[in-house]
DNA sequence: TGACCAAATGACAGCGCTGTCAATTGATGA
DNA sequence: TCATCAATTGACAGCGCTGTCATTTGGTCA
């Protein structure tokens, strides 16, 4: 095994040793077309045997690339974050892509500025916009001045131009609205996710659907302004439990904010889940670890940031893209929190 | 302000608007001595003026380094990572560092030499190992063969030889069950961490301590072996709980596993904090949402990776360090999972 | 005043690769 | 058979910076 003490190869003695030139070599490694098939494979094997490693640093200089895309994220949850890392670094990993991660604050005009000098010193070819920056056009267009690719991590709503993944949120929530609907509950409250979230949108327009379809009214008193965060879905839930005639289910649209409710009605003495079931979303590890253990649901958000990340990387490399864009379905995780009503 | 299709600024650029050579702006900007003041200050009027960014890919080229550093992890808890992110993104971004992110499967032997292949084709100049990596010496070998500098987020042991940053999470345990002990519990489980995980041993070197210090014998019965998750946390309770003398209090070397207590003490029915008490150790985000809300430790995980950053950037410059590692400290949370006993 | 020396600055090659464009090859059809 | 042309391959410059080493500067001391 060649020790580290050993220079590194390069591209010339790949050449040499497969009796090519330079670069035929390149076109190999960057999988150009018009190389004879028995060329390509001497210099695989030339490649291999020297335990070849292209230098990011050189391909970057000479083509001006940097092989280095960058995740953007506002802090939603850990766990979202932790998933949809997980998803970029696998697509990374076998593009041969390096993947730089960048936390921001999604709001401040000046943040914004701020990423783009970031995004702009380390010079990375490509952006994956996760909710809710992914809402921002504003940012959007930023990053096209700067001639940087992105793709958006987004709802599904019709109106998409680029590159983009999307889940049909709407739908999922419709289907754990209905699973609630099936268990005989008719008063059922939602909590609304971050009023700028456009998510939040989604899932309400999905609770509203289940109810009309089965010809439930929607009450707009059972309907509570939530921020997505633990406390404010505490809140929210006290007011629902709060009324005159409190609804006997609450839909909160997400984990946090259910987590939220159940402590709120723990604290009221309330029996779980026969005096209130409590359904969530996202399918955090707290859905898993509270009690009762939450009825949620489960976006594939691994899957859905790595098809972007391909996405993205297709288009860096100007490849024709099979798709512009594609959807992914949510799935519902039922555990002990749900109940008919008593 | 400049358009980006205005070329990006080059470091012959600025030399010439400064009238000095190339070499001296490369001086400035490596921040090297033996430059005068009134030179540095021309070289970084001119900079300010062309926004001139360097350019990664060429530094690296002609330095051969990478101004990257990989955060390897091994799937602790989400939060756990994401302070740990949150802490190096910080150094790194104020040093000019990028931050290559890495999860890894511990234990493998074959997963090194894949991790250490991705290492090499990224080209890091540091690695920062994060438990359980940093208990793995084989690991810090290989790097070390391969010219990777690292720098270890490890509990205090006396033993370190090269750079670290710990925390006194012998001393963290034994607060907590002081704290127990100090709410008149004398009969106190303990469920271990991981047994690969050296803070686990802290922990309980830590537990034991402080009941020895109040003349209490440390009760074999009472320590039930985990595994950090919420599983394991969960069914040692139930063996805890199932003892002819079951204890009045828990302490679980994880938030995680104490809310696999809390759940199974839940299902018994008993009442909490009454019956029984629980601390967890992490802060994790669960803690502050589980019913009822745990009392646990909060390690400054953000702060001792930032300053382990801090210390391997110094390093890979070759500045004299102040200090090969530092030592931070714990803090308690106190909440709502105590009480005495009935 | 000049010799001497450290501090400050500069000239230049070259890091390892890709883009451009030119040269070669080999197959095809007249 | 030879011109023709697409497919394949190669030569070479240059991406933007740093390392090495040479040169200049300015101060100090005899």
């Amino acid at each position: 095994m060649p020790k580290s003490s050993e220079l590194k190869a390069t591209i010339y003695d790949v050449a040499e040793l497969a009796g090519v030139s330079l670069k035929t070599v390149s076109r190999v490694i960057n999988k150009e077309p018009n190389v004879r098939g028995s060329t390509r494979d001497k210099v695989h094997k030339a490649i291999e045997q020297l335990q070849y490693q292209p230098s990011p640093s050189a391909r970057g200089l000479a083509g001006s690339k940097s092989f280095l895309i960058a995740l953007l994220y506002s802090n939603p949850s850990s766990s979202y974050v932790t998933r949809a890392q997980q998803g970029a670094l696998e697509a990374c990993g076998a593009e041969g892509f390096g993947l730089l991660i960048q936390p921001c604050d999604y709001q401040s005009p000046d943040r914004v500025g701020e990423l783009l000098h970031r995004l702009k010193e380390s010079r990375v070819d490509g952006a994956i916009l996760t909710p809710p920056l992914s809402d921002n056009p504003q940012l959007q267009q930023r990053l096209a001045d700067e001639n940087i690719a992105c793709v958006c991590v987004a709802p599904r709503t019709g109106e998409q131009g680029g590159l983009s993944v999307c889940c049909d949120d709407e739908r999922a929530a419709q289907q754990i609205t209905e699973h609630l609907l099936a268990q005989g509950h008719s008063r059922i409250g939602h909590i609304l996710g971050h009023p700028d979230h456009s998510v939040s949108q989604q899932r309400l327009r999905g609770y509203e659907r289940a109810l009309l379809a089965q010809g439930f009214e929607v009450d707009r008193s059972l309907i509570q302004q939530g921020r997505f965060d633990f406390v404010s879905g505490k809140q929210c839930a006290e007011e629902l439990l709060d009324l005159s005639q409190p609804p006997t289910a609450i839909f909160a649209s997400s984990d946090d904010m259910a987590c939220g409710a159940l402590v709120a009605a723990h604290e009221r003495g309330l029996k779980l889940p026969g005096q209130l079931s409590v359904v969530g979303f996202d399918d955090s590890p707290q859905a898993a670890q509270c009690w009762p253990a939450l009825s949620t649901v489960r976006q594939p958000i691994s899957e859905m940031v790595s098809s972007a990340a391909r996405l993205l990387i297709g288009e860096l490399r100007k490849q024709p893209p099979d798709d512009i864009q594609s959807t992914f379905q949510c799935q519902l995780h039922l555990r002990d929190s749900v109940s008919p009503p008593e």
